[in-house]
RNA sequence: GCCCAGGUGCUGGAAUUGGUAGACAGUGCAGCCUUAAGAGCUGUUGUCCGCAAGGACGUGAGGGUUCGAGUCCCUCCCUGGGCACCA
């Protein structure tokens, strides 16, 4: 037989598959239908360690669900658009388009080398006007819900670039590109109302989908819906009002001031034209620098103002001060907050600043009442706080008396009952180039104008320089900026900001379905029958982003009326990663880099996957360690060199040849089902290892086994699967090992004869006795038998068995005294 | 600081969910085979005592529950990952 050389057989039969069209799905045929998807790669011009990974994971469940007789769709497609493109376009001179393409079809290729079955004919590309003019589809769909809109949002912006800055491309409060100072500045920008569907996104105990509990905690954590009330008061001596959030509104009674964020306009308005106009903005101004660098930490930086006014405080009847301090977030509730000794920053802030505190709740115990006078206890709610004020609750316990006291401050007047969000609305405006073209026209004469559907893609002029200028890459292409009104003909200008690439990856698994249609977004009845995701693999990374914009935008399809569902996916596996051979993440400036492509030439793509899928769970981040893939290749050189051994004359099996052959499709299956490769995999082990030790090997054996490494290795065992089947190659696509049905198992080979009893004195294992299968039922006779046992006796000897323990079939456990 | 994972041989990991800890691999060591190999095969590889039989210890540390704990409970330590200053 010749020698097992992978680059020998690997390439032959991806093309095979690929001409057989081994792989592609027949969408019409929806009845057992299993969609599995892998999140899709970055154009990054390199398919790295971390995408063999998952799209072997992926690759498997694939292979495995249609061998067991699913309708298996496995696609994939790139996230085309992005900052990457633009820089190298800038630092390389190559256009973001041309850069992105050819990355694409090197990528192509190194996906085949993985030899997966994804079907590449149901596809999308994120910048292909085909695919985008659907972003703009959805965008003008939310104006019309008014679920898009133009607002103001505070954000790091350099003055310089002319354009919004992610806080990881502000380095110590200085642009990354050009080193201007970045400042924080209201930006006009687009955005979407996905507060709206706050409530709709928090998860529910239990979930209606199989969703990771660490995803569905952190979404909601980060929507951070909070209940309590919005108590309202006049500033002493002006027209203005104070709203402040309070969700433990038990302590209203408490307040003895108000702090204000440094960034809210109504600073400058309550000091403008007093003493303290000067020493306030100059404040404000120090804390926005601070703010602006990434140094800023609040728990060290705790540092306020007083404004020199007061708030009416009504229900207490006394005026309180109004501070500006550094720890208030604007962006949250009204951006002022009324604050109490019951509040534990607030409780130090007073502190620093020597305002008073009055505590409204006591702890019940007279001796920690003591530690109260001292304040000790009053920066915290004591579990079992009883309230003093307002008189009419004096004495309830605090946690008790919330609604009653929500209920309270609605009929005197002092707020009203009110829900807030951490989640604030989705901006969407990027000031780029590489990105979907926002569809709106402005036009002196109407005003903001959408593009209409019938206009759409707005297509991407190609011929733009990224460079920075100050102002937005397309706002130099002025003949594609100056356009005509949709409405009035006039002289109009389109918008020059381009979407968030989170907005293309937010439904790209819709489009598969139905990626050539250009009169709909999809349609409707494929969309109906395939989705949702049987699985959805991706890095924990992307749990509170993406995860949470795609399950937005699933929802608003159901609005539209293009779906019924809510959750897009009705399983989501968070996947591990593969570290670098000195344990740390990989990346080109560690040096620590492990190429696919140089590994596959050395010892194939199916030792490599079986490598990457024998490491660990599916979740593990481990690193890479060479010696692990030689294993994994060995393995594979052994199942090669076993097909010496098939002997087509034998037949007798052995019991327990036929015992471990069962055990292992039982095992594999079950393990490929649970998403536990690794043990899978070491169950084939064993089996090649018993294998190996017999002088023969059945057909029938030898088959089995590669019929279940199959998913695993497609290539070797597709290889070796011809041998037996060379004859019917030309039989439609029944010749592959892939299109073969999955193994069955039958549960009478599995019993064993003989049983291992262990026998244990006082908790420790003193013999292990081989007893007949028949006998093991009856608990004395098994008793007798431990106790005949020469090893036993040692230990019972002087001594008397209070109590015996038998659990059937495994261990009987003596309790001894001495 | 908070939240979520996790801590098992020299290494990656396994453990029927409370029942023989270390499956399956890798590495190291010893040997065989070969003119040779980045090939193959066999044995061995948790620690300690012992020629051996055997025994003691052992799943981050300490305590508890139990006939029996890697697994359950409490306290503490450590390592990853995430975070939002949330009134």
């Amino acid at each position: 037989m010749k020698k097992y050389i992978p680059f020998q057989i690997e390439p032959k039969w991806q093309k095979k598959w690929k001409e057989a069209g081994l792989y592609l799905t027949d969408l019409s045929e929806a009845k057992d239908k299993y969609y599995a998807l892998v999140e899709l790669p970055y154009t990054s011009g390199d398919l790295h360690m971390g995408h063999w990974f998952t799209f072997t994971m992926g690759d498997i469940l694939a292979r495995f669900k249609a061998r067991l007789g699913f309708n298996v769709l496995f696609p994939n497609g790139f996230d085309a658009f992005g900052l990457p493109a633009e820089n190298a376009a800038i630092k390389k001179g190559i256009h973001p388009r041309d850069w992105t393409y050819k990355n694409m079809e090197k990528m192509r290729d190194q996906f085949e080398t993985l030899g997966t079955s994804i079907d590449w004919t149901k596809t999308m590309v994120a910048c292909d006007p085909k695919y985008y003019k659907w972003n703009q589809w959805i965008f003008l769909k939310m104006l019309e819900k008014d679920l898009a809109y133009k607002g103001k949002l505070l954000s790091n912006w350099c003055p310089t670039d002319h354009c919004v800055l992610a806080n990881e491309n502000v380095d110590s409060g200085k642009c990354w590109r050009c080193g201007t100072e970045v400042i924080q500045k209201e930006v006009d920008q687009w955005l979407f109302r996905i507060t709206s569907y706050a409530d709709r996104l928090l998860w529910q105990d239990p979930p209606q989908v199989d969703w990771p509990k660490p995803l569905r905690e952190g979404q909601n954590d980060w929507i951070g819906k909070s209940e309590g009330v919005n108590l309202r008061f006049k500033v002493s001596g002006m027209d203005i009002y104070f709203e402040m959030f309070d969700s433990v509104p038990q302590t209203f009674m408490a307040q003895t001031f108000t702090v204000i964020a440094p960034e809210h306009p109504m600073v400058y308005e309550l000091v403008k034209g007093t003493e303290q106009e000067k020493p306030v903005m100059e404040f404000v101004e120090k804390i926005r620098k601070k703010k602006a660098s990434d140094r800023f930490k609040v728990d060290q930086d705790m540092e306020g103002i007083f404004t020199g006014r007061y708030v009416e405080y009504t229900p207490t009847g006394k005026n309180i001060p109004i501070w500006v301090a550094s720890f208030v977030v604007f962006e949250y509730g009204t951006g002022v907050v009324n604050s109490s000794a019951h509040d534990e920053r607030d409780f130090v802030f007073a502190k620093k600043y020597g305002i008073p505190l009055h505590p409204v709740m006591f702890p019940k115990d007279s001796n920690e009442a003591l530690k109260v006078k001292n304040l000790e206890y009053c920066y915290h709610r004591a579990p079992r706080g009883i309230l003093q004020e307002p008189a009419e609750f004096k004495g309830r316990k605090w946690q008790e008396a919330r609604e009653d006291i929500i209920n309270y401050i609605e009929k005197k007047g002092y707020g009203k009952r009110a829900v807030q969000y951490h989640l604030h609305d989705w901006s969407i405006s990027r000031q780029r180039y590489w990105g979907t073209p926002i569809p709106v026209i402005y036009c002196d004469k109407c005003g903001t104008v959408p593009v209409p559907e019938k206009d759409l893609p707005v297509e991407l002029p190609y011929k733009v320089d990224c460079a920075p200028k100050g102002k937005p890459p397309l706002a130099t292409a002025e003949d594609w900026v100056n356009t005509d009104c949709p409405k009035c003909s006039g002289p109009a200008k389109r918008e020059v900001e381009t979407m968030d690439t989170f907005v293309d990856s937010a439904w790209y698994f819709f489009r598969y379905l139905d990626s050539e249609n250009d009169v709909e977004i999809f349609d409707k009845k494929i969309a109906k029958a395939w989705m949702p995701l049987e699985i959805y693999i991706g890095g924990p990374e992307h749990a509170l982003g993406h995860a949470l914009y795609s399950r937005f935008f699933t929802m608003v399809f159901k609005d539209l009326g293009l779906i019924d569902f809510d959750e897009y996916a009705k399983k989501r596996i968070h996947h591990g990663i593969i570290l670098g051979p000195d344990g740390s993440r990989m990346s080109k400036s560690r040096g620590n880099v492990v190429n696919p492509d140089k590994e596959v030439k050395n010892y194939g793509a199916d030792a490599i996957r079986l490598y990457l899928m024998f490491l660990g769970p599916f979740d593990i981040v481990t690193s890479w360690n060479p010696n692990g893939v030689n294993g994994a290749y060995h393995f594979l050189q052994r199942v090669w060199r076993l097909y010496e051994k098939v002997d087509e004359k034998v037949e007798v099996f052995t019991s327990a040849d036929l015992r471990i052959m069962h055990k292992t499709i039982k095992k594999a299956t079950e393990d490929i089902e649970a998403i536990k490769f690794n043990t899978a995999i070491a169950f084939l082990m064993e089996w090649l290892n018993h294998l190996s030790r017999k002088e023969k090997v059945s057909i029938e054996e030898y088959k089995t086994f590669l019929l279940i490494l199959a998913p695993f290795a497609p290539h070797i065992t597709e290889e070796l699967w011809s041998y037996f089947t060379s004859k019917k190659a030309s039989e439609g696509k029944q010749w592959s090992i892939h299109k073969q049905s999955w193994p069955k198992f039958d549960n009478k080979y599995l019993e064993e004869e003989e049983i291992s009893i262990v026998v244990q004195v006082n908790g420790k294992v003193r013999d292990i006795l081989v007893m007949h299968k028949d006998i093991i039922r009856d608990k004395e006779v098994v008793e007798t038998k431990a106790l005949d046992s020469k090893k036993v006796q040692k230990f019972l000897k002087g001594k008397s068995v209070k109590k015996t323990v038998y659990i059937q079939g495994k261990i009987i456990s003596f309790v001894v005294s001495s």
